[in-house]
DNA sequence: AGGATGACCGGAC
DNA sequence: GGTCCGGCCATCC
């Protein structure tokens, strides 16, 4: 069970224009409880080009890892390009913008997860 | 070994 | 609705 591993799968499943939050990635990812670590694992274990790390936000929407790209203001640009408006607060509006997974997307991880030994 | 740290969360009020 | 607070847990030092 490798839990960094199924949280780079599920980030890249989050549709361009929405954003997840830290514990709805947990939380697909078979481990309700490890939002913290799904945070550390953006910022230190998988960062990476090809992880769409911008839009993943905190259960307020608040932009909580923007220190931590290259420029502060590289995530708020990022969703911007992708239509989704950021205020001065550096928050975006979960009510509209929030991916809303279904519960056959939550299956089909959990049995990826398994056919693939994560 | 054990206390501190952190891109956090949900419930209580 | 909003804010506060206790809980959370792998890593780090």
């Amino acid at each position: 069970m490798d839990f960094y591993k199924r949280v780079e799968y599920v980030c890249k499943q989050i549709p361009r224009g929405r954003a997840a939050t830290y514990g709805q990635i947990a939380l697909l990812c078979g481990m309700p409880s490890h939002s913290r670590q799904v945070g550390y694992a953006l910022n230190k274990k998988i960062k990476s080009p090809d992880i769409p790390a911008h839009r993943i936000v905190n259960h307020k929407g608040y932009l909580s890892g923007s220190a931590s790209f290259t420029y502060p203001d590289t995530q708020e640009s990022l969703l911007k390009k992708e239509g989704i408006p950021v205020t001065p607060e550096h928050t975006i509006d979960l009510k509209k913008y929030a991916w809303r997974h279904t519960l056959d997307d939550a299956i089909r991880f959990r049995t990826y997860f398994a056919a693939h030994n994560l």
